[in-house]
DNA sequence: ACAATGCTGACCAAGTTGGTCGAGAATAAC
DNA sequence: GTTATTCTCGACCAACTTGGTCAGCATTGT
């Protein structure tokens, strides 16, 4: 369901939020530091520039930096980008709304019932809040610096 | 995440509820009622009865019947049996359930969430209420009878 | 001019999906 | 015990997706 495209992109994201402020960050020190394939990221940068996530600078000193702050950024959009439809079964898209049943397969309703629910909590989180937890969970983890 | 075998194996359990007491049902009667290629329900069919879902019997006369009563069938296990795992992502397992922070990415927490919930609501719906679901749409649609 | 950097599309190996096919095994009916 | 019926199992297949790599081009700071 959701692939390293996905995965890798919101990876992606949370660094360039935590570098935010600090000009522009480049793909190499966002694959070392997150652990991506270099030009696999290329695209995966190139797919959220497209759909308005990322700036990006060429030249020296360039790099990619958010567009908008990282709170405004949530896991649902930026996902739908990189994935296409986050469906979990072929039938079930957004669109498909309201009460058109198919009268096809019995089961329908029970992922139109998960995917709603699954789409109305990605859109509460934003990237923000990822890296929150993030910096919380490093403090947590080696907090020995207060020695 | 859910592919045919999914679904048209959940199909064939909501045809064989439908029809249960009446004796062995065939596998080519599944396949024309539910659309399902016959071959390849074969395969669904052997898979749900290595897990215990449905028993079978060879010979003319023959057929598939619920191993157990429609409504102690949950869509959780049909579906793992089926599908293999369900996990969104693939750093998420039904084991991983307690505090193991993986400390490579900041989004497994969602995944985890989703996936916990997903399988909760899955365990609560069984074979038995998606066929009152389908009768109860089914009557819905031709009430044409009572008149 | 040149070096650094991003942008783009072509290409590729491996795995998954959604099947098909054919040989065989069990069993009921005759 | 022969035959027709039905399930069983494994091999095979084409199309597609995944997770990349690579070469070449475009842009820009110095
Ligand atoms: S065809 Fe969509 S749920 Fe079965
Ligand atoms: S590696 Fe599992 S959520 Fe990123």
């Amino acid at each position: 369901m959701i692939s390293t495209k996905g995965d890798y992109g919101v990876r992606a994201l949370i660094d360039l939020a935590v570098h935010a402020g600090e000009g522009p960050v480049q793909r190499a020190d966002i694959a070392s530091r997150r652990h991506i394939s270099e030009s696999y990221l290329d695209h995966l940068l190139a797919q959220l520039r497209r759909d308005g996530f990322i700036r990006s600078t060429r030249g020296p000193g360039g790099g990619h930096e958010l567009a908008k702050p990282a709170a405004d950024l949530c896991l649902l959009h930026v996902l739908e980008s990189l994935e296409g439809s986050l469906a979990p079964i072929g039938c079930v898209h957004e669109d498909s709304a309201d009460d058109e049943h198919d009268p096809l397969c019995g089961q329908q309703w029970v992922w139109r019932e998960l995917y709603d629910g699954m789409r109305e909590r990605l859109a509460e989180i934003s990237v923000a809040e990822l890296v929150e937890r993030e910096q919380a969970r490093e403090q947590a983890i080696a907090p020995s610096y207060s020695i």
